[in-house]
DNA sequence: CTCGTGACTCCCC
DNA sequence: AGGGGAGCCACGA
């Protein structure tokens, strides 16, 4: 989907967007969603959408969002301490140590399908 | 309006 | 190899 710079879409609309089209058992970084909103550097932004998508009307599949090691970095924000990890057992994802095994191999890179 | 903070990342020492 | 600083943008106090 293309975003024109009209579009009167916000910055952590756009992360649910892209959050959204992430397919089943798959998973990405802040970083690279950042870099596809155009601002790589503003991964935090991405981090802070996250903890407001619980909000979001639309479900946003945040644990499959991950930092660029793969570690779950936001599972304490779910409601469990382990609902993010179960999740993504849920998705044929295994996760040790709060990080996700074969990381890269799971990874889905935004824009990808895009454009 | 200014300051501090954050589910991040990169660069430099 | 590991720690510290800067950059990013939004939001609450």
């Amino acid at each position: 989907m293309k975003l024109e710079k009209d579009s009167p879409i916000d910055f952590y609309q756009r992360v649910y967007d892209v959050v959204r089209q992430i397919p089943y058992g798959k998973v990405t970084t802040y970083g690279l969603i950042a870099r596809h909103l155009g601002s790589p550097q503003a991964a935090r932004m991405v981090g802070w959408a996250m903890n407001q998508s619980h909000s979001q009307e639309n479900y946003v599949p945040a644990h499959r969002v991950v930092n660029r090691n793969g570690m779950l970095s936001g599972k304490h924000h779910f409601n469990g301490e382990h609902v993010m990890e179960d999740l993504l057992m849920s998705e044929e994802i295994a996760v040790k140590n709060d990080c996700v095994v074969n990381f890269e191999k799971h990874l889905w890179n935004p824009g990808k399908c895009l454009e």
